[in-house]
DNA sequence: GAGGTTAATTGACAAATGTCAATTGGGCTG
DNA sequence: CAGCCCAATTGACATTTGTCAATTAACCTC
């Protein structure tokens, strides 16, 4: 049963950048209309090609964007707290690209997307943060593009696992945040292949058990990488 | 040497969805900063990595978006007239992601980007189809993954061919708008493999001479290329 | 902790795609 | 229109990636 959004989770939202800036009315007026719902884990939210009623925000948990073609299946990217996505649907009111689902319990705000058009609309600075979250959503899928069309799987690998590394706290070793069939799919490959992937890059000094990734020394896996800000910084 | 833009050319421009909408002294005022500039064949206007000065409109001739890392090169997509590029760079003010080279002889717009972002916090008209038109072009690279991703680069060809058939004034005959070393770059494969991937379209019914593109029945290609809405269609 | 379920790995093989070199073809220019 | 240049094609081969089947490992539940 959904339920209306409490103090505590509105607060979560509210820092969000999309929605940090815009004026308190128009941000309860939002609220208003929003509901939490929690879902348990392999929950289909959303289908591709339905129409997009409501603009999501994970609150806890994950949530995984994927897209499927005549059988086959492809996932596009992973959301994790406290982030927004399908966006660009909700804005045009066009139908859902993607499909999401929960990859674990996760907690779900829904925000109408009808309200959203509205107070963009009457907002001037909810609507620059919109065209600035849109930007970026672009700019992340154009690097997407660029590492998938430019690179082997095993340079995407590298550089995923390079791009890890610098985002976690102690940098020679962490573990992997999804499991390897989902980074496998996510990197355009079949998880044979990730397999194999991570066992040609033992001599440059990566070691992977389970979850856990040890690099003690990237000097190796880098210049395999190559990594550049135009495709692997998401903040560039 | 640079120009200001003629009568002709602004009006040229205020047809675009993106100026369609906005306020007269609004729009006069971005034409006041704006330069029109003729370039030959084979012109790169923009590098990635750059800063992003300008947003550009292609009035005339075509324009090639490509991006390169490690030595390798890949065509993005190209554009043709009346249409803008590189709006994301310019509305957050970062960095290219992918340089620009014209193809044949061209006529382009520069509008300077701090304009573009000045007149985008006066006028709400432009701003909504700042927005409208970003989540364009969000959604066509997430297609752009998806045929990537989900597809060989067989059935990316074959759903290529049916797109045009179906643009093209006779959709049984018509020519290939841009060199086939670019529209392999562009659907991700070699020279070589597209001209493989073309003779092995005859038993499908297509036949490709030089430019020349027949296919007097689309129906086994259909079959193959299986073309959806959410990957091919780019007003959906 | 036993049993069952699913993910991950491995080996053998197949298919897709890329590379290199040579040749053909088309279009431009003087 | 001859000559030149570059795109396109073709063949032979290499590499990459995927598929299938079998096995191992990890994880959950009772």
């Amino acid at each position: 049963m959904p339920l209306r959004t409490s103090q505590n989770e509105s607060d979560e939202l509210r820092k969000l950048d999309l929605f940090s800036d815009m004026e308190d009315a128009h941000f309860e007026a939002l609220m208003r209309g929003a509901y939490v719902q929690n879902f348990p884990p392999a929950i289909e939210l959303i289908h591709e090609g339905e129409p997009s009623d409501f603009l999501h925000v994970v609150l806890e948990g994950s949530v995984e964007l994927f897209a499927g073609w005549n059988g086959r299946e492809t996932t596009m990217a992973t959301v994790r707290p406290v982030s927004t996505f399908i966006l660009a649907a909700s804005i045009k009111g066009a139908p859902y690209l993607m499909s999401a689902r929960t990859v674990e319990k996760s907690r779900i705000i829904l925000l109408p997307s009808s309200d959203v058009r509205t107070i963009f609309d009457e907002d001037q600075a909810f609507a620059r943060a919109v065209v600035t979250e849109l930007a970026q959503c672009y700019r992340h899928v154009v690097k997407n593009t660029k590492n998938l069309k430019l690179r082997t799987s095993l340079e995407r690998l590298a550089n995923y696992l390079i791009r890890q590394s610098e985002v976690s706290a102690e940098p020679t070793a962490f573990d992997l945040p999804i499991e390897k069939r989902r980074l496998a799919s996510y990197l355009g490959m079949t998880p044979e292949n990730l397999s194999r992937a991570i066992k040609s890059l033992h001599p440059y000094g990566v070691t992977v058990t389970g979850q856990h990734v040890s690099i003690p020394d990237d000097r190796d896996l880098r210049r395999l990488a190559r990594p550049t800000p135009l495709i692997d910084d998401p903040s560039h």
